[in-house]
DNA sequence: AACTATTTATAAGA
DNA sequence: TTCTTATAAATAGTT
């Protein structure tokens, strides 16, 4: 929308995320707000960063309007279940548990024996995506640490530089940790996979050889 | 906002209002669209009019935003007792779902700002821990299907053998994806897996030479 | 955090 | 309703 037509995918660049993603949303609960005065409509918008920070806007409450959403839309659905009195609210929440218990277990490596290949090629998949996110936010902090070092250091003087010069090379050593752990991106499950990023300091044999009489 | 500067009350008239309505509803739901693909965020936008028609859109599904918008929600709320029954089961039944709920975030990948960089640290290992053991996982289920595999090619003839070789091939490609998802080796800092499990039952006289990153 | 060149959204008119 | 168009508003890239 300006300087350049942007293309309507997720943007890699972390801190251009960030920046986009401020405006954006700024923008967008603007335009909720405005739609809602306008022309007098209940609005609830509930927007999770990618980093799982809350933000909303709700022209009332945005209980109120979750809450009519739910009446609304257990009213369509047929099943009567779904209205449960009291009685059946602890059995609810102990399905809820055991199912998020299990999640969590397979999410912890255990228990694996219970899915199949390909829910574990999907479960792998899930799992690097979280370690892609906590290098971003890893990657988010020692930026910080390093800008805030920055500012600091030019104003810092004397006994002080020994202090900030340790911090420096902690800092240095997390970015080394963070490179030396960075997964590699490319997690599409068919064809060419790139076996130029991050690989080269892998030790593994990495040699297939199967003594099968069909071709590799 | 063209033609002339719009004041944000509400429109008086009530066709120009419903026109509004429905342009500027299009608008913020392409908006909200955009905003979850470029980064990355999870939304959902609920809009009644003021007729009590409902309009919504949500990057994954409403229900899912919602939960997590509530699961949040009462997390916040130090206060528990508001929300309980009269039983005490309820009361620790929620407590244990929002803290799996918490859990689950984290694991996902989500409302990592919660840790600090040495809880990220820790979660990048124990995530690694578990990549590693559906790697396992897979690598077992894979040797399990070629050692079957083996045990049938000796006694399969004629037409078998056709289907046997797609499986075979099945199973090459599940192999080379293996090592193409492979999460290179963990580094000094995070630490030290046990690698000695057990998987040095190859009693098949074919040598497989897989990059699993566990000795042979 | 501010600027600004452009794109995008949209109010009014056809 | 749909399309057109003049203009307001949003915002990507830059500083």
């Amino acid at each position: 929308m300006t300087r350049k037509r942007t293309e309507i995918k997720k943007i890699d660049n972390l801190s251009a995320r960030q920046v986009t993603f401020t405006k954006r949303r700024r923008g967008l609960i603007k335009k909720a707000h405005q739609l809602s005065t306008l022309c007098d409509a209940e609005i609830a918008l509930i927007i999770f960063s990618s980093t799982g920070k809350l933000f909303e806007f709700s022209s009332s409450s945005t209980e109120q309007v979750i809450e009519r959403h739910i009446n609304l839309s257990s009213e369509k659905s047929l099943n009567p279940s779904a209205q449960q009195q009291v009685d059946d609210i602890p059995c609810a929440l102990r399905k809820d548990l055991s199912d998020r218990a299990r999640e969590l277990r397979h999410l912890r490596g255990e228990d694996l024996h219970e899915l199949n290949l390909d829910q574990l090629n999907q479960f792998e998949k899930s799992l690097k995506a979280s370690l892609l996110r906590v290098s971003e936010t890893k990657a988010g902090r020692i930026m910080n640490e390093i800008s805030a070092l920055k500012k600091k250091g030019s104003t810092a003087s004397g006994r002080e530089q020994a202090h900030e010069n340790e911090r420096v090379i902690y800092i240095l050593q997390m970015v080394k940790m963070q490179e030396a752990m960075r997964v590699p991106r490319n997690n599409h499950l068919s064809g060419d996979y790139d076996h130029s990023s991050a690989y080269s300091n892998n030790n593994f044999d990495t040699s297939l050889k199967l003594g099968l009489p069909f071709p590799q």
